[in-house]
DNA sequence: GCTTGTGAAACGTTTCACAGCA
DNA sequence: TGCTGTGAAACGTTTCACAAGC
């Protein structure tokens, strides 16, 4: 699910001097909104920006860009900043979206429906390469932007796995068979999931989770308009497990 | 947007004796999660929990439980634990959520149709009154559920934001036009939007602000599969502005 | 015996402030 | 002069451990 805490507790990359070091969990989150920043840079043709200038609309002050990108090594120039387009490949190197990953979807419903016709995806590296769903109302059914996609049944999912090499899922399923859709995906060898389910799901600690609860989203919105005077900092609102 | 950090620096709500207190933001955010799950024991018939139970399918200790509730009060019994039924009347009642809060939707593109369509925000107590696009081509189409809303022109914003007393809006626009549509709501007189449009947007300090990018959470699980063993500890991703 | 609420300690993250380089 | 990289200080959050209540 999409909602909450979340202490994605850093694993232990290693920075430019080859020494493995500890980078905070809210970092590595920061570098996929710095990559989403410095890709907007790139297209305003900019060569080079400052921590001030890239943490600005992000809300966060130039020391904390600094702090975050310095984990990973030297990537900056006294006096003149980041260059832009050496700082995306960095960053997609760290993220490791400097390749393309292969994806499956389960669940051929709205939200996976959406999310298959969305081409943000595939331009960050990511691509969905199969639909399951268990309604045989569904199955054969051409799917995603160019209907190139067929529902297959739930069958087929440990031999699709195995021969397309897939290692993400992302679910789009009620809460009730997430848990064991997680397991069973886990079983044919997944090596990460993001769920839309709204309810929390446990894996076994070689996989990975990531977890958006849409309706958790809104209860934070209005938490904050209620209770206090809006974020004071901009927030990209977080999910747990 | 729905990704990146994130201080939702908590506001200050008062607890029980009145006294203003800080509450830190991720402690708000797990509320969610804990209310999403005493749910699920109410569905179970269970009249009480412990926080070792409420904690244990989030991956939060028991300690971290009762510390985050006892921000807002004090409703455990020593050795019986905290009552199902009423611990879910108080988080909504600090959530903001014993009410019931009137949405809009911006861009009836298949995100937005997906959002429609889904149940769990009426049950969360959000409602969804008005859809708005700019596609002329799309006016007056029926939409969600029973096809009862009807897509209006942006020109009548103001209006119907005024009439139906709307308060959240939900983005389900390109980057580019998300600034200024946020700023035009922010005009109109929302008090929060959540934002689905990947890319930085920022709101006055009176007005509360939720985004969630679906490509960074993906890039979180590309980051957890590749640089470690996956989160330590179960995660619902967060977003930042 | 089981479980809460809570100070105090441990830990983690952010901010500060400045030396050093372009 | 402008900006990075980074120790040290400030701040915030989580964990611990235990007294008190059911």
């Amino acid at each position: 699910m999409a909602s909450d805490e979340s202490r994605a507790e850093s694993p232990v990359p290693e920075n430019r001097s080859g020494r493995v070091v500890h980078v905070p969990g809210p970092a590595v989150r920061r570098l996929s909104l710095y990559l989403r920043e410095l890709e907007g840079f790139l297209r305003q043709q900019r060569d080079t920006v400052s921590s001030l200038q890239l943490g600005r609309t992000l809300g966060l002050t130039d020391a904390q860009v600094r702090k975050d990108l310095a984990h990973f090594g030297q990537f900056g120039q006294p006096g003149v900043g980041y260059r832009v387009e050496e700082m995306i490949g960095q960053i997609r190197r760290i993220l490791g979206t400097d390749r393309s990953w292969r994806a499956l979807l389960v669940g051929a419903g709205n939200l996976g429906r959406a999310l298959l016709s969305y081409r943000g995806f595939e331009r960050k590296g990511f691509e969905i390469v199969a639909v399951f769903d268990n309604d045989p109302n569904k199955i054969g059914l051409g799917f995603g932007p160019g209907l190139t996609l067929n529902v297959l049944p739930l069958e087929s999912l440990d031999e699709v796995v195995g021969k397309l090499r897939v290692e993400i899922a992302i679910l789009c399923i009620p809460a009730e068979v997430a848990q064991p859709m997680v397991d069973r995906l886990v079983q044919a060898g997944i090596r990460g999931s993001l769920s839309f389910a709204p309810t929390a799901v446990t894996v076994p600690a070689h996989v990975s989770l990531a977890a958006v609860d849409l309706a958790v989203h809104l209860e934070q919105l209005a938490f904050q308009i209620s209770a206090g005077q809006a974020a004071a900092k901009p927030v990209e609102t977080p999910d747990a497990t």
